[in-house]
DNA sequence: GATGAATGAGTTTTCATTCAT
DNA sequence: GATGAATGAAAACTCATTCAT
């Protein structure tokens, strides 16, 4: 059966670039793409040299495809997040509720992220980022429309521009989370979506 | 005059360390640690690459005193807006508009903090950020104490956390001026610092 | 043949490793450790510098390697020559003949040894020469154990410690030796090895 | 009195020259010619960089003066010693002592002069080490002189060359003397010269 | 005569990338 | 497709030497 053959293979070769991107994404995450070398990529990976380069064209391309497929997957939970519940506020709690849990348990690609974005401009080639950027402002302007969403139908005082509230609760998320995961010892993050809601909207709520 | 002589000579060392640090700041603030050579910081300084290792000791050595001056010049202004205002509300006030002018007059020293600290874990050896966490947690503190007297005034709903009122003004400050001075075109950020107080404190000011 | 496909390689890459250190060899012995660079190894050996450093972690661990694999031959040699003859006068004599071949036939390598070691104590990291000493040493207690045995069995008078008659025969072949093969048109070096022995045994020798 | 101004001001710039020339030995004689820097020698000696060379035209001309002047000393005393004492076998004991003497005393002198000669071919350029080896060979042949006029005047059996003995009896007292001098725990060097003339001589001695 | 800041050629070392097997 | 030896450009860093003060 030459087709089971071709997709055998197929699926092979799909393993291997995922074992690749795997032991990049741990590498990166931890050092940065400037302290990661080819070859320190090929040894975690078990692979040579020369088959990286069967799969990437050069380092950066490499390290793009990770990023890629790393902000495409938190796209979709994040923007899943928000199309999910029955009103506005449920949407802003499950918005909450999902980034905790993808950053608790992705927290190698989240600080990956982190590195290249919270930088506000990156170290690569422009190109790279600007589909990471352009995920980003897309995330931000689908919440900045639950917000306008809700002060339209009057579940929220309209106090201030949607875009600048959903600027706000993203960067208040991201910096507790990230101050959280980083010194777990240090100081818990909340388990209760409403913790960061009541601080944006404690007298907000229209009663 | 032997004296003057002296301290000439000192001045003129001191300003060719200055020379240098401002070149370096230039270049890493815009391309970062790894993609700038001390050759480059060398030709932009107008110096040679033996005179810069006259000055420091190696290339993580001129970046850790670029970023001590910096973090340094950064912690005595924001401490200080806090420190004046007659009241808790003033004091934010003075924080929101320092910080804006400070950010807006040293776009670049403002990236390169922000390379650093924001990318939460850093790629150089630990100890030099060290000194700059401690100072980005001393001023949180402060700024936490600041709400925490608003609270216990009665001048503030002691909704949250003052630590975490703290952690999200910062953060909403941060991002939306980053977000404006990176694209000025794009977004022009808030002359008005109520605009940002409106977003934590309406329906939190005591009425 | 897979196998003598890779066996092949292994001998190519043994080959390379080979013509490094012969290069290194010749270089290294001419103009000493610190007045040869990478790159003149590397011209020599017909290698790009890169290539040096995928066989050895730096210019010391070359230079180490060098050592090593010099004082590992000689003390085969010389060991062997002192555990072959009938009784302790034909090991004697063994001892220098062999010793004056393995001078002549490896000239660079004996200079390199003796910049090492008669230089007393050494440039480079201890460690590296500690082996040398030891080998040395042990070469050393292996003569006197020559002349213990000899004056045990009355074939020397017992005139001295065994230990220094073996220190004096070792720095006496070394000056003769290496005086004739500096200056080769200067003093041709004796054939027979008993003008060395008679030195030190007319008169000791039991008549 | 311009004349003594004068000779103040030359015996003080001949105790700088001294003070340089002590602070280059200490250093040398540890570390190697390469293993040291000006700056090194100036912070030792006290001085700039630049008063080092209004003293010297370079590095190789301190380093060649230093052992010009440290060579002409050695020479001076072991000559001095073999001409002193009433006959061959009295002026042996007084080169023997008189060599214990002075290397127990200049270790470092020693130790850099073993580290320029004993290599036997020299890492710098030739011409500086050639007055070294001109003295070292008329040393030699002094030492020959006494053995011949001691075989001539029969109180020795002419048993080898004159220059051959000469040979060994140097080489002999340099290996004791430095294997004693560099680890003094292990074996202390003899006191009595007899120890060394036994070696040669015992049964060479005319009775 | 003394100083030491400035120089820049020269050295070691790294590492992304290629390509013959 | 996989391999990994070979490459060499580029980077950090050193240090003998100069020269203006």
């Amino acid at each position: 059966m030459p087709k089971n053959e071709i997709s055998r293979k197929e699926r092979e070769k799909e393993r291997h670039r995922k074992d690749i991107l795997d032991a990049a994404l741990v590498l990166f995450s931890e050092f940065g793409f400037h302290s990661v070398s080819m070859q320190q990529v090929a040894d975690k990976a078990e692979f040579s040299i020369g088959t990286l380069y069967n799969f990437f064209r050069n380092k950066e391309d490499l390290y793009s495809n990770l990023l890629d497929k790393l902000t495409a997957r938190f796209h979709v939970e994040l923007t899943g997040a928000l199309s999910e519940g029955d009103d506005e506020i449920e949407k802003l709690r499950n918005y909450i509720i999902v980034k905790a849990v993808v950053f608790r348990e992705n927290l190698d690609i989240v600080l990956l992220y982190f590195r290249e974005t919270s930088g506000v401009n990156f170290n690569l080639k422009a190109g790279m980022d600007d589909r990471i950027r352009i995920q980003y402002v897309e995330l931000l302007e689908l919440l900045a429309g639950v917000f306008e969403d809700g002060i339209r139908k009057k579940r929220f005082h309209g106090i201030a521009e949607p875009y600048f509230l959903a600027l706000t609760l993203d960067s208040l998320t991201n910096a507790t989370l990230l101050g959280c995961l980083e010194n777990p010892e240090n100081r818990s993050y909340p388990q209760d979506p409403d913790v960061f809601l009541n601080v944006l909207f404690k007298g907000l709520l229209v009663s």
